[in-house]
RNA sequence: GCCCUGGUAGUGUAGUGGUCUAUCAUCUAGGCCUGUCGAGCCUGGGACUCGGGUUCGAAUCCCGACCAGGGCGCCA
């Protein structure tokens, strides 16, 4: 007899033989019946323990099975006005799989909310809940809604290697790892490999992936390791191409956990909007301006005021939740030496950050593409170029004019579900204080 | 790294110098109950983060460590 998720039950199998097994969610006792609640997968039923049929001593040791142990029940498919669902089991055989310890570290269903900490430090029970669960439903949801967007438009998935020879951006906040004997980091970010990748003829890549960055950040919003989409394409002509796919990619991947994902969003009670594209574009200037006339007291860079604001600004005048910030001044990206700066006026690059709902989600744009204006930026940046070399390399045989951006997924997650927490959309986070479970 | 707030049973909390053999809920153990579904009722059980200090007396005040929550910087 194969073993039927309660899903696969319903009152019209009245009278069957049936084989279901889970975690005893609770059980309520009341004498000489008793009713257990057993949770699987897919939800919950109800097995109806009967002390006259089981016998004492069967029935005893069914009922006090401490909460959260794992049984297999077979038994006699019953439809029951009185029951939840319909129908209930009435047991004729049990075995316990695996019998849990008390107390329990964390209450699946207990009337207390535990904190985050707590919840975190023993994940496994937190994920028994269904809306803890479906935050990751969610989230597979997104990645294959990326999947199913990128491949379906001439772009290949990539691997690079998360053991690297350089960072992307100084050594600041790099992890150090012993490579037999040899100094070697923990990758921040694909970027050198992404853009190496554009002098091969894959043309259109993208990669998910974890990053590591070894930034003491300590925020709701910043992890040591998170999952970065990374996006890159070559034969652009300027980092409106870029956007493009961006925004694009974007609209597709809500619209597919919308369209896919109507259970987990209602579980965790969320409205998500699918967005219209393309997407409102100010350049950062004009950011500054209509800061300014808000009341905002920030300098040449929008803080983390300013961005809260912006989308404030954007859903009251347009009811909008995306906002490209565009054309950053060079003085801002100076540290990313391989943005590249307009020709026409070196002060201003065409990188861009994408914001949803108030907060930073991407940021990409049009790289430096030719050797020599690459080698400079880099050097203006103290660069060492013979440790970059296996990068520049690729610059020397051939290199296409190309541009990408960089997507932080489990933030992504976070917004479109309303997390305050960025640590509640990744099953085991990493934070600077953080590194079991 | 900086600023603010906090650390009390398994979980979540009340308690700001003696009235604390520390509150309440949840949980847990046992009991009553054949229709529960946030079951109900009865009886038990279980805690002051650690190390110094002040004081006749510390959960409470001071110092340090560790940890947590929020904010900032930086970023995805």
């Amino acid at each position: 007899m194969h073993r039927k998720y309660s899903n696969e039950l319903c009152p019209e199998m009245d009278g069957q033989e049936v084989r279901v097994a889970g975690w005893v969610e609770d059980v309520r006792k009341l004498g000489s019946i008793a009713f257990i609640i057993l949770r699987d997968r897919e939800g919950r039923l109800q097995v109806t323990a009967i002390k006259k049929e089981m016998g004492k001593e069967r029935f005893t040791e069914l009922i006090t099975l401490p909460r959260e142990s794992v049984v297999e029940i077979k038994g006699k498919l019953q439809k029951s006005a009185e029951a939840r669902m319909g129908f209930e089991i009435l047991p004729t055989e049990f075995k316990v799989l695996s019998k849990a310890e008390v107390p329990l570290p964390l209450g699946v269903v207990d009337k207390v909310n535990a904190e985050l900490d707590t919840r975190l430090d023993n994940r496994f029970i937190d994920l028994r809940k269904d809306e803890v669960r479906a935050i990751f439903k969610v989230k597979s949801l997104v990645c294959a809604g990326i999947r199913n967007y990128l491949l379906g438009n001439g772009f290949v998935e990539v691997h690079t290697p998360k053991i690297v020879f350089a960072g992307a951006e100084g050594g600041a906040t790099l992890f150090e790892v012993e490579y037999f004997g040899r100094k070697a980091f923990l990758a921040q970010s694909p970027q050198l490999y992404k853009q190496t990748l554009m002098a091969t003829g894959l043309d259109r890549i993208f990669e998910i992936a974890p990053a590591f960055r070894a930034e003491p950040s300590d925020t709701v919003r910043h992890l040591s390791e998170f999952i970065s989409l990374d996006v890159e394409l070559a034969y652009i002509n300027t980092s409106e191409d870029v956007m493009q796919v961006l925004e694009n990619l974007v609209a597709a991947t809500i619209e597919y956990v919308v369209k896919n994902g109507e259970k987990e969003l209602k579980l965790l009670n969320c409205e998500v909007r699918v967005p219209k594209v393309p997407f409102r574009k100010i350049p950062h200037r004009e950011c500054l301006e209509i800061l300014k006339s808000m009341g905002w007291h920030g300098g040449v860079d929008i803080d983390t005021e300013g961005e809260k604001l912006l989308g404030e600004y954007i859903m009251q005048n347009y009811g909008e939740e995306f906002l490209f910030i565009t054309e950053f001044p060079t003085e801002l990206k100076r540290g990313t030496f391989y943005a590249m700066r307009k020709d026409e006026n070196p002060e201003l690059t065409g990188y861009f950050d994408l914001d949803y709902r108030g907060q930073e989600l991407t940021s990409g744009g049009q790289r430096e593409h030719r050797y020599e204006k690459l080698k400079t930026q880099m050097l203006e940046n103290n660069l060492k170029l013979e440790a970059f070399e296996p990068y520049l390399k690729a610059f020397r045989y051939g290199m296409p004019p190309h541009g990408g951006f960089g997507l932080g997924v489990d933030r992504f997650v976070q917004k479109m579900l309303n997390l305050t927490n960025i640590r509640e959309a990744v099953l085991f986070p990493r934070d600077r204080l953080r590194v079991t479970p």
